[in-house]
DNA sequence: CCCTCGATCAC
DNA sequence: CCTCATATCGAGGG
């Protein structure tokens, strides 16, 4: 520690091992030890669809998230494996459960998604990652002991670092990175463990001759910012360093509400395509309505037999959180696009609802305004 | 500064 | 023949 400075910050991020797949073990516990893949299925034909996630048994075998449920059947014919459809509202309801334990031991606690959770430490312990280290044990045991879930702790100086120990050594692990072991643990990495770095930017920064952390390191600034853009230059600049100021802070609302799907058949008849964006807009605005808000503006996405993605939106004269008004904006962009791109054999549409609002108290302006 | 759109990421 | 949902960025137009 720095002389009169404040302790170091000490944040954990949790992140709950194979999430989806050790939900569907808990709930069948003959499952355990054998390949479990959870899929979702996209209606088209038997085996249509991609795997979500699955347990390591599966991944042993190559099966991984994204990979075509047809392909994981392949890699797991061998082996006695089971599929199982998606069950999202199940999994919401155990990550709840789970985010309810781990939110009182932190001075601040952040739900990153539905499998994981940063907590800042800082103050209540005053820079001893020792007892840190001692506190992401005893949450181990108690999500274990309630929810029969495993997880994986980082602890690190920040979000950023947290994330990355996280990471390191999964599953059911524990990795601490102390202040003055930064530098080493960071620089060995490679750059794609670095949050935010997928493969296209992979693949840019070996274009760079970057392949390690420590690489990226020796790059000025200015050289990333030309590269990448100021932000993303600058986030990178900033993460070769291991430096991180972002507040482990609660969430706010969610800003957008998507729903997408795939159409039994590529086409580009409009008229196929309708009933399944009505389903799809009146679902999403089902969502915004449960949140008790309003959306300013109306999107439709359109992936192609090409898999090629297209979005069209449109921003509304008032928000609003009627199902007639959504639906008619969504059929008016896709009849749009389908206008634009003639001849475009559609596979999957999509409703997108953003700039969305509270709709608390003030409801409705324009009954006072107009008469 | 707002809108639209594509790209990227990560789940 | 390749899911679903969300957030963010940057470019380009206005």
């Amino acid at each position: 520690m720095s002389p009169a400075s404040l302790p170091a910050r000490i944040v954990l991020h949790v992140d709950l091992d194979y999430f989806y797949a050790q939900c569907e073990e808990n709930l069948n516990p003959a499952l355990r030890g054998k390949p479990v893949v959870v899929c979702v299925y996209s209606g088209r034909t038997g085996d249509s669809g991609a795997v979500s996630t699955c347990n390591y048994q599966a991944r042993s075998y190559g099966v991984k998230a994204g990979i075509q449920i047809v392909r994981a059947r392949k890699l797991l014919e061998a082996a006695d494996a089971t599929f199982i459809p998606m069950n999202r509202p199940h999994y919401e309801e155990i990550s709840t459960r789970i985010m309810d334990i781990l939110e009182p031991f932190g001075n601040a606690f952040e739900k990153a998604g539905i499998d994981e959770a940063y907590l800042e430490l800082t103050s209540s312990i005053n820079g001893d990652f020792e007892k840190a280290e001692q506190i992401a044990h005893e949450i181990k045991q108690t999500i274990l002991k309630q929810e029969q879930i495993t997880c994986t702790i980082g602890v690190a100086p920040n979000k950023l670092l947290a994330k990355i120990a996280s990471d390191y050594n999964k599953p059911n692990g524990l990795t601490v990175i102390r202040p003055e072991d930064v530098k080493a643990f960071l620089g060995e990495l490679q750059v794609n463990r670095i949050p935010g770095v997928g493969s296209k930017t992979e693949q840019r920064l070996h274009q760079l001759k970057v392949e390690r952390v420590d690489q990226l390191a020796r790059l000025d600034l200015s050289v990333l910012q030309k590269a990448f853009g100021s932000n993303v230059g600058n986030c990178l600049y900033l993460a070769a360093r291991g430096e991180d100021e972002e507040p482990v802070k609660g969430r706010e609302q969610p800003t957008q509400v998507s729903r997408i799907a795939t159409l039994k058949k590529d086409t580009h008849e409009i008229s196929e395509i309708l009933p399944l964006l009505e389903e799809l807009a009146s679902s999403a605005t089902l969502k915004l309505t449960q949140r008790a808000m309003t959306c300013k503006t109306v999107s439709i996405i359109a992936i192609l037999g090409d898999l090629s993605i297209h979005s069209k939106s449109k921003t509304l004269e008032s928000p609003t959180s009627e199902e007639r008004i959504i639906a008619q904006a969504s059929k008016d962009l896709i009849a749009q696009f389908l206008k634009s791109a003639q001849s475009a054999l559609v596979r999957r549409v999509g409703v997108k609802l953003s700039g969305l609002s509270n709709r608390s108290g003030q409801t409705d302006i324009s009954r006072f305004i107009d008469q």
